[in-house]
DNA sequence: ACAAAAGTGTTCAGTGTACACCCATGC
DNA sequence: GCATGGGTGTACACTGAACACTTTTGT
């Protein structure tokens, strides 16, 4: 039985691979408040760490790259599939995992609202406030930690804050997102001045109706959803 | 044999796991130039692409980490110890070999040009400049121009710069070391404020001797030299 | 009319960049 | 003395932050 290998015996098996990935998304909690960042977690049910929370993930198959693996798995656990997909590391630390030593390399991923409102949840799959997940099995909490670290670094230089959102959007909405993931206001006419700026920013000649006040103005991103790394497709 | 599988045999094996490192440092190539990016390949000395340079590399040992496995492998094809070493990226494609499905973890490396003088250069070890490595073996040649992409942008926003260098160092010399990976020259005088401005930049009341002119003064970096990646070591 | 968000204008401090200039050394 | 890189001073354009102000809607 694997579990019950001693050290020396686990020490001639490979390593085994797996797949992880950090899904984030954007939800308003309650009537009035701003929205912040949730994440999907599935329940272990099976030994090691049965019962705790942990990120979505599984074996790597043999006929698939490692991308296509991170969105096959996310689609199969919690029945989402993102708009943005973007390996975030590769963990192998020696004790990560009691049994059998597991690398795992893990995907980070954004999901739009609509999307986000699809998703299944059951007994074993349930959402999470980002900054309130407890205590994960494995070295999830280290690897959560990370990916919203990621997520703040590329969110102040790049164009992901869109990936958050749906095709038409007001500029307080963008605003907003930045604010969930930053964690702090920002001066709406400021914030304003730096999108209408951006080129990749369209004014639609549409205006977001019901709400208290004036209709603000819609507006449309232009640019690619992926992920730009460099060289790298 | 493993070369010999067909393609149904291979989809059933579990993929191979390897480590691989690009290692930059900083070489002057003539008499009076300016230093240049080189790095070390080693020559295929087996099928599949035998004969052709590759980046240096190997198995994953079962009982170390993979950053341990980075800087052992290192040290054992190329004789360097690095001064900075951070994960890149995780490859995993599905034809990246033609006959065993490997997934490379691949770490980056910059070294001292003490340690890169002291580089064992055999005939299956050899120097390339970072611009001309010509055809590389598997899907190295993408990684390589990763590593310049990566390399070049922490180079602007982080302190790896002098990973490049010695204990002590006059500012051109760290203006040196950014011009020749930035591929630009630099304004000196604003290029030593900034730096006189940074905290852990400390003067030392020493003077490089020898010079054709004025004696510039040297520098100690008193920061720390490893990847500050956030919540990870 | 009033409240509140949408949207515009203006000021000000900090920063990067260009470049003129002085300093110290070898030849 | 002269050439050259070391090192300092300064002006200017650009940018982000603060905030006053106008516009447009619902109530």
């Amino acid at each position: 039985m694997v579990y019950a290998a001693n050290v020396s015996e686990r020490r001639r098996q490979p390593p085994e691979l797996a797949i992880s990935t950090v899904i984030f998304a954007l939800r308003g909690d309650g009537e009035e408040s701003r929205p912040t960042l949730w994440m999907p977690l599935v329940r272990r049910t099976r030994q090691p760490y049965q019962d705790l929370w942990a990120l979505p993930g599984g074996p790597l198959s043999a006929a698939e790259s490692l991308q296509d693996a991170a969105a096959r798995n996310l689609q199969e656990t919690t029945g989402l599939q993102p708009d943005y997909l973007e390996q975030l590391y590769a963990f192998g630390g020696l004790d990560r995992s009691p049994a059998q030593r597991v690398v795992s390399i893990v995907y980070w991923a954004l999901v739009k609202p609509d999307e986000a409102a699809l998703a299944r949840e059951t007994d074993n799959v349930r959402w999470f406030r980002a900054d309130g997940v407890g205590q994960l099995a494995f070295d999830h909490n280290q690897i959560v930690d990370y990916a919203l670290w990621r997520l703040r670094n590329k969110v102040a230089y790049s164009s992901i804050a869109y990936a958050f959102l749906g095709e038409k959007f007001t500029l307080a909405q963008v605003r907003e997102v930045y604010e969930a993931v930053l964690g702090k206001t920002l001066d709406p006419a400021n914030f304003r001045r730096q999108l209408r700026a951006a080129p990749d920013i369209q004014a639609t000649d549409e205006y977001l109706q019901g709400g208290r006040h004036r209709p603000p103005r819609l507006f449309r991103y232009t640019g690619s959803a992926g992920p730009k790394n460099g060289p790298l497709a």
